[in-house]
DNA sequence: ATTATATGATTACAGCGGTAAACGCAAGAG
DNA sequence: CTCTTGCGTTTACCGCTGTAATCATATAAT
C-alpha cells in the first residue's frame, strides 16, 4: 500500500489522536495545510478505499481511525527508500551522511547509544 | 530539482559511465527496463529541461552526460524522506529499523566502524 | 539523386495526485 | 412543516509521470 504525500498529512493527523470527525481533521490540518473541507473529505475517501483508515459511523458522521500502524508504513518507506539510493542497506545512508557533514555530534551519540544497545541484547 | 523514479534509472546510467549517446543508453537500460528508444528519448529531453543532464552535440547525434552529481542528488532525495518520516534526523531512522530486525549484524558492524572512524578524525 | 536508416523533436495519452466545487441529504431552527 | 446549514458523495480539473507513436530531418547506401 502506497500512502502519498497528502495522504500522509492525514494519517500523520490520524496516528497522533483517533478517533476523529473530518470536521476535526480539517481543522487540525487548517493550519499546516491549509486545505478547503472538501480536500480533506477526498483524502479520507482515497484512504479509506485503499484501507489505509478505517470509518466508523456515529450518528450524523463518521469517525476515523488509521487502519495501519505509522509503524508499518515507515517500514515500507524506508525500505523503498534505502533499495532506490543505498542498494537497500542502511550502512552506505550514514556513510553519505557523515560524507557530507550531515551528522551532527548529538545523533552520532544517539547512534552510538542504540548500536551499543543492540549488541548488548544480542 | 526533483528527478522522477524513471529519470532516476537514466541518470544511474548516466552516472555510472559518461558521456554516452541515446542509444547506447537505450541499450544498457534494454535489459532493466523493457523500454523503446522514444521513451528513453523522451526521459533525456525532459532530463534536459531540468538541467540534470547536458549534452553535447556529436555528428549527427548527442552525448549526453550528468550535469548533478549523484551524490547531490542522493543528499537531496535523504534529506527529504528524513524530513518527511523521521523530523528530518538519521537516529530515529536507526532505530527503527533495528527494533524492526531489518539490520543484519553485518551491517551493524559497517555502521559501528563507519562512527569509530567518524569519532577518530573529529 | 533517390531511397533507406538512424536520430532527434513533437505530440499523445492514460493514470495518479492535489485540490476543490457542486450536489444531495439529514438534522436542527423557527 | 419549511428553511438553513453542516456533512458526505460525486464529479472535475490540471499538472505530472510513464510510456510511446509519429513526424521531421540528416546521413548513409545504392
Amino acid at each position: 500500500m502506497h500512502i502519498t504525500d497528502a495522504e500522509r498529512k492525514i494519517m500523520e493527523c490520524l496516528w497522533q489522536s483517533h478517533p476523529a470527525t473530518s470536521t476535526e481533521l480539517a481543522e487540525r490540518l487548517e493550519n499546516a495545510t491549509g486545505w478547503r473541507q472538501g480536500t480533506v473529505k477526498a483524502l479520507l475517501n482515497r484512504l479509506l478505499n485503499k484501507g489505509a483508515i478505517e470509518a466508523e459511523r456515529v450518528g450524523r458522521g463518521y469517525r476515523y481511525s488509521p487502519g495501519v500502524s505509522r509503524e508499518d508504513c515507515v517500514s515500507e518507506a524506508s525500505q523503498r527508500f534505502l533499495a532506490r539510493w543505498f542498494d537497500g542497506r542502511l550502512a552506505p545512508l550514514v556513510a553519505h551522511l557523515s560524507d557530507h557533514r550531515k551528522i551532527n555530534p548529538q545523533e552520532l551519540e544517539e547512534i552510538k547509544a542504540l548500536i551499543k544497545e543492540l549488541e548488548d541484547e544480542c
